[in-house]
DNA sequence: GAAGATTGATCGATCAATCTTC
DNA sequence: GAAGATTGATCGATCAATCTTC
């Protein structure tokens, strides 16, 4: 089972696939991560918005949030409509501007984060762990390559 | 015990987000691949639907491309509708089987995938071109790793 | 009862349009 | 007019429920 260097099988698979590879690999891992985050009660989305708010140590403007979630602003909107109905987060106005509507975490987020985190966490050692320093240089380099 | 929620160090770059980097670097790789297909119309699930049809060489059964999809029925028979309301595809009735719905490409549908198989043929040239075999192998044992 | 397909709900994401406030 | 947020439409995906046919 794990013949290591060989692809699986010459008909399921065709001749130079390794991008296409490296995407059902990476699928395959988000598939794990999601699965570990739900049972917490999570969705990488989710999980993201806590983290952005957790490492900013302050409440942020939706806006702020899209911009650092590298997303529309109109997701965030509607991720913590989501994250509000569950009492992870809570809007809270902004009294300099007030277009700018702020997303506090609660401490139920702020515990659910962790939690997520902690999943997340043995993931990615696991993750690591599976590989040698010269082959995480090496795929460190095609990393920055595809950037 | 791992004080986790990681802090991503304070640069740019995290020390040990390989995991992470992977999974961005996947992200940005298939934005490259939808845009490149949206400029012949496609996305790729619609491209993906193409391609096994062509490479089926028969009108398949509904439930049948679900499942060389890896996804659920219900995925495929809205992204029929999809490809059908754009005329790349037909549902035709199965004799021997009245529950079942055939897929058949039509000739543009074949035409669009073929296009759709040149964008994605580049990008994947482009990608391969820029690693070394033995950096081709060591992501390869990677991917088995990760499988 | 099980298989094939569809429908309706939900999630996450985008885009275009709109509303309020600056 | 531009910035911040929201709404409504659409895409792709999942799940649960339903309908028809086997």
């Amino acid at each position: 089972m794990n013949q290591i260097g060989e692809t699986p099988s010459r008909d399921d698979s065709p001749p130079d696939n390794l991008m296409f590879s490296l995407l059902e690999a990476a699928r395959a891992l988000e598939t794990r991560l999601e699965t570990a985050l739900a049972g917490v009660g999570l969705s990488m989305a989710k999980h993201g918005v806590l983290t952005t708010l957790v490492d900013a140590g302050e409440a942020l403007p939706l806006s702020e949030l899209a911009a650092r979630q590298k997303c529309v602003r109109s997701n965030i909107t509607q991720l913590v409509d989501r994250l509000e109905a569950e009492g992870l987060v809570r809007r809270v106005d902004d009294p300099d501007d007030r277009r700018s509507i702020r997303a506090e975490l609660t401490p139920l987020g702020r515990d659910r984060q962790a939690a997520g985190a902690a999943q997340l966490a043995a993931i990615q050692a696991d993750f690591t762990a599976s590989l040698s320093d010269a082959k995480r240089a090496t795929i460190r380099g095609m990393l920055d390559r595809l950037k």
